[in-house]
DNA sequence: GGGTGCTTGTGAATGTTTTCACAACTTATT
DNA sequence: AATAAGTTGTGAAAACATTCACAAGCACCC
C-alpha cells in the first residue's frame, strides 16, 4: 500500500478518541463534519484521511460510530496488546511509569529500569524498578515490543544500540537529542525543550 | 513576512544545539554538511531553512559556529528570559518542574499549582505548589508568559479558558485531548499517548 | 416508488515543502 | 595572477499534502 502521511496517523488518532466520546454518549453515527468540528478541521481532510484505507461511511448519513472506532484501532495496531519497558526510573520515567492513559490504550508496562541503587526496588504503580543489568536477559526472555527511553542525553544513544541490538523495533525517546536508529527499527522522540522553543519562536515572530 | 514552516523552526532548534556542541569543542565554522549529518536531514535542506532569514554563511568556508547561534537564538526569541508557570502539580507536573533542560534555555519556572491540599506547600527543586486560587491574582501581578498544562484532560479547556482571559499568549499542554484556543493565542500539545499510537501504527503496518 | 435532503468518496486543483542542480563566491595554492 | 577545491544561496523541479467541488449513493418521507 502506498505511504501514509504521518499527519493522516496523526489525526487518525484524533478520531478515535472522538469516536469513543461519541459511544460514550450513546450516539450510534458520527458524520465527517462532527469530527471535523471536534478536532479543528475540515470534513474533506477527514473524508480523504479515511479513504486511504477504504470506504467506510455510508452517503447521506455518516459514520458508524462503532465500525470506524474498529476500523481505525485495527490500522493503528491497538488490537493487540503491547509490551513496553521503560529505561531510566527518573522523574520523568516515574511518571510515564504511572500514565494510565497508556494502560487504556493497550500499552502495557511490563518493566522498568535504572542503573541508580536508589532508585533500584522502588515500586511505581505496582511495578519494582530493576537494576539495568538485568535488562538485557529481561529483552530476551520477555520481549518487550517497545523500550521508552528516559535516561539522560548522553546515555541515550548507547542505550538505544544496546536494545535495537536486542530485537526491539520500536523505541519512544524522550531525551533531548536526535537519535540514529538502524533501519528497521521506528524511532520516535518527544522533545519538551523544543515544544517551548517553537512557543517562544511563535509569540517572538507575533509581536514583532 | 512570508509565513515560516514550522517543520523549518523545529530543524532550527536542532541547528541550535549543534551549533552549541560544536562550540563546546572549540570549533568555529560549521558547514550546512556538517550540521545535516548530525541531525538525518541534507545539506540542502540545512541552507533553505536558514535562507528564509538571511544568508548567514560564507562560500568556500561554511557558517561562523557563535555568529549562527547567536542569530538562531534572536530568531528562535530565545535571547530574552520567559516566564512560565506550571498548572498541575501531579506527576507530570512536578517532572517538569524539575527539569533542568527549562532553565537552560531561559524558561524560568516562577509558579507551579494545584488544587489538592496534599500537593499544595510541597516543594519542586525550590519552588513552592501554590493553591490555583491564588492563580488569578498571580497571572495579574506576575505576568507570565507561558503556561503548562499538567491537568487532567477534563479541567484542560476549563483552564486554557481562565488563563487565556487573563492575558496569556502562549499555553503547552500536557493533557491528552485537543483544546481550542481563541485567536492571538499560541496552543502546542505534547501528547505523549499519541505518540505510542503513532510508533504502534508503524510497528503494524510494517510487519503486514 | 419517486422525490428530497443529506453526506460520502474522490479526481482535479491548489498550496506547501523538499530536493535538485548550479552559478557565485571564498580561501588556499602554485 | 591564475587555478583548484570547497561551500553557499537560490530559482526551478519534484514530491507531498490539503482543499475544492460535485457526482454518486443512501435514508427517509409522502
Ligand atoms: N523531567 C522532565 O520533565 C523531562 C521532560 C522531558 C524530557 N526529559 C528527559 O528525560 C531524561 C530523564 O530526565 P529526568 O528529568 O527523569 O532525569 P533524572 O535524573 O530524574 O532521571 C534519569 C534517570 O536515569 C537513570 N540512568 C542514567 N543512566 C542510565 C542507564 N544507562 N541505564 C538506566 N538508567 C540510567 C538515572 O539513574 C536517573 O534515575 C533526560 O534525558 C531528560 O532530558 C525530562
Ligand atoms: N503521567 C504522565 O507521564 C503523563 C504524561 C503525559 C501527559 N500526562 C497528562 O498530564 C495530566 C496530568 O497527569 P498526571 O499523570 O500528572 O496526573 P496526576 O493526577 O498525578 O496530576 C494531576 C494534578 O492536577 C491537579 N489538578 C486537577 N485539577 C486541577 C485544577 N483545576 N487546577 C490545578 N490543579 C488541578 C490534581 O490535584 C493533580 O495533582 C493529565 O492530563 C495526563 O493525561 C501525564
Amino acid at each position: 500500500m502506498k505511504q501514509i502521511a504521518e499527519s493522516t496517523v496523526r489525526r487518525l488518532s484524533l478520531y478515535l478518541r472522538f469516536l469513543e466520546d461519541y459511544r460514550r454518549q450513546g450516539l450510534e453515527t458520527i458524520s465527517s463534519g462532527d469530527l471535523a468540528s471536534l478536532g479543528g478541521m475540515t470534513s474533506a481532510q477527514v473524508r480523504k484521511d479515511l479513504s486511504f484505507f477504504g470506504s467506510f461511511g455510508t452517503r447521506g448519513l455518516g459514520y458508524s460510530v462503532n465500525a470506524l472506532a474498529h476500523r481505525i484501532r485495527e490500522i493503528l495496531g491497538l488490537e493487540r496488546e503491547w509490551q513496553v519497558i521503560i529505561v531510566g526510573a527518573g522523574k520523568i520515567g516515574a511518571a510515564l511509569a504511572q500514565y494510565r492513559a497508556f494502560g487504556e490504550r493497550g500499552f502495557r508496562i511490563v518493566g522498568i529500569y535504572d542503573v541508580d541503587p536508589a532508585r533500584i526496588g522502588v515500586s511505581l504503580d505496582g511495578t519494582i524498578v530493576k537494576d539495568q543489568r538485568e535488562l538485557d536477559a529481561d529483552l530476551q526472555s520477555v520481549k518487550p515490543d517497545i523500550v521508552l527511553i528516559a535516561v539522560p542525553a548522553e546515555a541515550a544513544q548507547p542505550l538505544l544500540e544496546r536494545v535495537t541490538k536486542a530485537g526491539i523495533r520500536g523505541v519512544l525517546n524522550f531525551a533531548p537529542t536526535p537519535l540514529h536508529a538502524p533501519s528497521g527499527v521506528t524511532l520516535r522522540s518527544v522533545d519538551m525543550a523544543l515544544e517551548l522553543e517553537l512557543l517562544s519562536y511563535t509569540l517572538t515572530s507575533a509581536m514583532a
